[in-house]
DNA sequence: CGTCATTCATGAGACAAATTCATAATTCTC
DNA sequence: GAGAATTATGAATTTGTCTCATGAATGACG
């Protein structure tokens, strides 16, 4: 027999109540009860908590010393059922993001920042180290949405569709191709493509044209930052190709271009993958809303 | 049913084997104990803190602050239990101390200092408030230990003598008194009387010689610290009557003089006072001993 | 001081809860 | 898809907790 939590509830009600009998009311047994239990917990911790010399029972040091702990501990575990059930009235949760989608911090940030006004309680957190593996992390609740243009029939996770985006070429107006109305894959042969350093799968450019047609740029250079491929890309140091919605708050008089890939462009969708169930969350749906509108907003903004 | 630290226990266990079967052997139970104990507190709190989508058990969110909290409130109940048996085996417990003699900081101060080096695990403390009343503070717990020269017949109380000392008049060398061999009860009725503030009967001066003799002072007036007695003593504004211990550290050159109180001088005992029984508990037994034998030293040193 | 009221302790039996045993249902691995 | 490993479940059993009835101790009061 182990110390519990009911022993902890029991000293801290005969302190307060001052007694056995009244500390039983409290509790809703019998002081019988009390007494049986009291007894058993002096026998297993070979202390005595009670002076029984005096007959209104009162702590001694020992007993002064376990209520200490009885009064911190008590406080932790009401702060923890308070807290399982705000998320059983879905006040409250966890929000851990996955993106797959690198560039979709631009968007993300500030959604977020209207999201944590509205849900201060929800526990909200960017994980971009598992971009790959996402959904499997997903699944085993290391995460709890992930943003993904690549919806996958699987069991136990739903996906919902926030918005269309174009993935867009962009390049210095020093760059041959400055002048075209639109590239296609034949143009990356002779160009230094900048990318995300993600796998190629989940770039746009090569899932939805590169990678069909067969086409290698002349080299692929790998950029973490989206400031920085722009950067690179005004210095003619080479091409790239990123989501509108990150070309629409470039500086007007700036030194690139940008133009559709492919004639008819290319169209994308943004998904926001849950576990079966929970997009119907209140804060989940809440934040889903917002990524729907919230993003277009700023497009036309920008 | 509420939480229990049982299901922290199981939580944590869950979590450090990872997986039922695995805990199940560290906490000598069945897997199917653990199985009905999870589904048990699942219920108990709607929400569910495995995911069991996939077999290897691991924790959901709600699960992960579980986990959490049953860390801290688990190392807080080891802590607790460690200290109990500390306790059980004497090497801790808790030594506060009421002092009914005002003076007696003056050595019980060097000898907790050394008791302090012996016993860093015992939770000492002076208690000076409750000077009145020390012995039913002590029956109620409230503190250990308390010194006195004035041993009750009290049942489940026990005094134990330390040592003998002299209640002597001090007086500033311009005082009439201060040519006389000795001081009688007489002699104070033309002065001022320099007590510390606490009442009558727990003075020696009162107790053993004035309030016999029906000799009421010219006034009496109250101070807190014996340095300031000493100093007003000095100035020749009172007289006192303080144990010989506090006289021995006069410097030699001061403008004051002790004698003796009456021909033959008084002589008074000092007792440590403790629940019955507990004088034999390690720690306190120390502390006894340094009270019976430090004080002698410092006074030979003086 | 004895009486009465209050408060705590104790033993036996009733009851509830946790655990085990046996076995079914999953999921994982190859 | 068979076999291994892991978790879930139902019924029986054991363990532990509570209640009831009553006894013992203490404190207040006339």
């Amino acid at each position: 027999m182990h110390i519990e939590l009911r022993h902890l509830r029991t000293i801290q009600a005969i302190h307060e109540a001052g007694g056995l009998a009244r500390a039983a009311d409290l509790l809703n047994i019998t002081q019988s009860a009390l007494s049986h239990q009291v007894k058993g917990l002096e026998d297993q911790i070979g202390v005595s908590l009670f002076v029984r010399r005096s007959k209104p029972l009162r702590l001694s040091a020992a007993g002064q010393r376990l209520l200490k702990t009885a009064e911190r501990v008590l406080a932790e575990m009401d702060a923890l059922t308070d807290e399982f059930r705000a998320l059983e009235d879905g006040k409250t949760g966890r929000l851990h993001i996955a993106i797959e989608c690198h560039a979709c911090f631009e968007w993300l940030l500030p959604v977020l920042e209207q999201f944590r006004r509205a849900w201060p309680e929800v526990d909200v957190d960017i994980r971009p180290g598992l971009s790959f593996d996402a959904l499997p992390a997903l699944m085993r609740e290391d995460v709890d949405l992930v943003i993904s243009s690549d919806p996958e029939d699987l069991d136990g996770v739903e996906f919902k569709p926030l918005f269309d985006y174009a993935p867009t070429f962009v390049a210095s107006k020093d760059n041959p191709l400055a002048k075209k109305p639109f590239v296609e894959a034949e143009d990356f042969r002779d160009q230094t493509l900048i990318t995300y350093p993600v796998e190629r799968a989940r770039l746009d450019i090569f899932s939805q044209l590169l990678m069909p047609a067969k086409v290698e740029p002349r080299s692929v250079r790998q950029v973490e930052l989206t400031a920085v491929i722009l950067m690179l890309v005004a210095s003619d140091r080479g091409v790239s190709v990123l989501p509108d919605w990150v070309l629409r708050n470039l500086p007007p008089q700036s030194d690139t271009v940008a133009m559709p890939v492919t004639k008819t462009g290319l169209t994308r969708r943004l998904y926001a993958a849950t576990r079966e169930g929970e997009a119907q969350l209140p804060f989940m749906a809440h934040l889903i809303r917002l990524a729907r509108t919230e993003p277009l907003k700023l497009l036309a903004a920008g």
